[in-house]
DNA sequence: TGTGAACTGTAGCCATGGCTACACTTTTAC
DNA sequence: GTAAAAGTGTAGCCATGGCTACAGTTCACA
């Protein structure tokens, strides 16, 4: 009883594109997660090195709300990536290639700071907010973003 | 030799606040994470029954561009959750708490999805880019934008 | 100067969200 | 009405990103 599918696939050449748009989208967005914690981290490191002069585990594991082993890992995972370096013992430093990420997204993170202040958010929901949408804002977005802030005279 | 550190926890307490704010921060943005892969599902899922009058694994698994055996332990957790239900190889449906957070999420989607058009993205990567952003957005940057989108007489 | 406190690092556990491989239903089509 | 195709479900693997517990190192200060 309860007959309620009649697939087969006839349809199934006309619906693929959408489909898979729609799924490449969703793989896009899946990927860019993991990018995501690595750019918290060397946004944090580069803030701790720029005003401290250093940046140890225990200060990025505080500041992130995480425990220091799992700021130990994924600062080895940093270091794994070619975006930081350091000894044993020693603090951590960023590389070439960590010091230019670390400035594309800080920049990338005032940009979207001031663009949901221009909008009218509140400033601790912008900063809250800002801290989760930074990481899925595409190049052309940025963009966009740059030209409304200057259109207003602000930025 | 090198002696990097002078620790010694004489400002520690005028460093906290600060410290826990941005600790607060990541923490929310961080478990929001696991939210925003059920929201999509729900989203997918309601889409599938509203169009086609039924949602099977197989199809979610095609939309979203992961086997079906992910999809399918996804959906089981979605129904531990009580978003969802439905039985063995009888397609799945939403509980009316399922069918709530489709509504807000769906919502909240166009919403985002306007407000970059309005902001001049183009329509591609506004699409794109919402999918990644909508899981972050609070209520108050929601009211920011429909404010935007009202007074500019658009939405 | 040596010792306790603070920090650093390692090991091993858990849940999530992917995957492939295999087994089992249901539906289609002959 | 049965065999093949399509869909569904289960098992078991992997990496990530959390955690606690424990071991090792460095530093501050008495």
């Amino acid at each position: 009883m309860v007959r309620i599918r009649k697939r087969k696939a006839v349809e199934a050449a006309v619906e693929l594109p959408a489909e898979l748009t729609q799924a490449r989208r969703f793989s896009k967005t899946r990927s860019a997660q993991s990018g995501a914690l690595l750019e918290d981290y060397v946004e944090l490191i580069a803030d701790l090195l720029s005003t401290g002069g250093e940046a140890r585990p225990t200060d990025v594991a505080r500041r992130l709300g995480v425990s220091h082993a799992t700021a130990i890992k994924t600062i080895s995972r940093l270091k794994r990536e070619g975006l930081a370096t350091g000894l044993p013992y020693r603090g951590v430093f960023l590389t070439q290639d960590g010091q230019k990420l670390a400035a594309r997204v800080r920049a990338r993170h005032r940009l979207v700071v001031d663009m949901l202040l221009a909008l009218g958010v509140p400033a601790e929901a912008a900063e809250a907010d800002a801290e989760g949408i930074e990481h899925y804002v595409s190049e052309a977005t940025l963009k966009a973003f740059a030209q409304f802030l200057e259109s207003r005279g602000q930025s």
